[in-house]
DNA sequence: CTTATAAGTGAAAAACATTTTCAATTAAGT
DNA sequence: ACTTAATTGAAAATGTTTTTCACTTATAAG
């Protein structure tokens, strides 16, 4: 079950911030997006509930429910980043190079891989990144 | 064994591009180190063979060169993407998040995964990106 | 309910990485 | 040598993210 705002809102303020109108504003987008969505598309959709809020501070919220685990960010080089509400656990992504669009699974076993590695480069572990990409359904035609 | 300079050069050429002055000092860097690099490492180090070059003109040949295959580029979340001589064929990295070095290897056996994704959500899965994140035996110390 | 204050905000500027533009140069074929 | 399309590089443009700093505010203590 998808954590509702307010519970993510008590959370950030367990850990000591301040829960500011800007926040709130913010948390209620991604809570109700289920898009993973660039900072400046969330900055958009905010401003509709909260016209005077700055860039900056979007950017700022979302690194820290990012840092806080609570949303998960996802890279596609070159590109903005994107976020969006973190489904339980850890997770992967599979990436539409045309329209963007991203799906999540959550399996990955690579346990046995990373443990080999470990010992063949003398590396400590600490995460792996995995995300296939191709073309959604959508954008399967043409081009 | 790594392609040698010349083989790259040679390459380009059949391709129909120019065999530039520019375009040899990039490949002869490229061709001459371990480590990824990035753009403006490369440019550094191309200076010393070429002091006239622009930044732009690395930026054009490397993309160039990772269009034909030659060579391989990675990703680094933010950061500033990295070119490399491409190992022969299909690889994948272990990067180092204090020092930025990164590891290369070969397997992966993503097989069955991306089969079963591609039936439950529709994509037409074209790649994937593996890396594993953590500490070289360096970089293991303190912090 | 004040008050104090550390945290938070946002406009603007800075910091980067990368791309585009365009006039001048040059590799390569005839 | 001549021609010409490809290439170059300085500068400007773009786009994203971070930093700065004076101002504002949530929160807790009195
Ligand atoms: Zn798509
Ligand atoms: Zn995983
Ligand atoms: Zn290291
Ligand atoms: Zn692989």
């Amino acid at each position: 079950m998808r954590p509702s705002a307010k519970k993510i809102a008590s959370l950030l303020s367990q850990k000591g911030h301040k829960l500011t109108a800007q926040r709130r504003a913010v948390i209620d987008v991604v809570v109700n997006s289920r898009e993973h969505l660039a900072p400046a598309a969330l900055y958009e959709r905010v401003r509709r509930a909260h016209p005077a809020i700055g860039l900056v501070t979007v950017y700022r919220t979302l690194e820290m429910l990012h840092e806080l685990g609570l949303i998960c960010r996802v890279h596609r080089g070159g590109k903005s980043r994107t976020y969006t509400l973190a489904p339980s656990g850890h997770h992967h992504h599979l990436v539409c190079t045309e329209c963007g669009i991203v799906a999540d699974f959550t399996d990955c076993d690579l346990e046995v891989l990373q443990q080999r590695l470990s010992q063949e480069t003398g590396f400590k572990i600490e995460g792996h990144l995995l995300q296939f990409v191709g073309h959604c359904r959508n954008c399967q035609g043409g081009t």
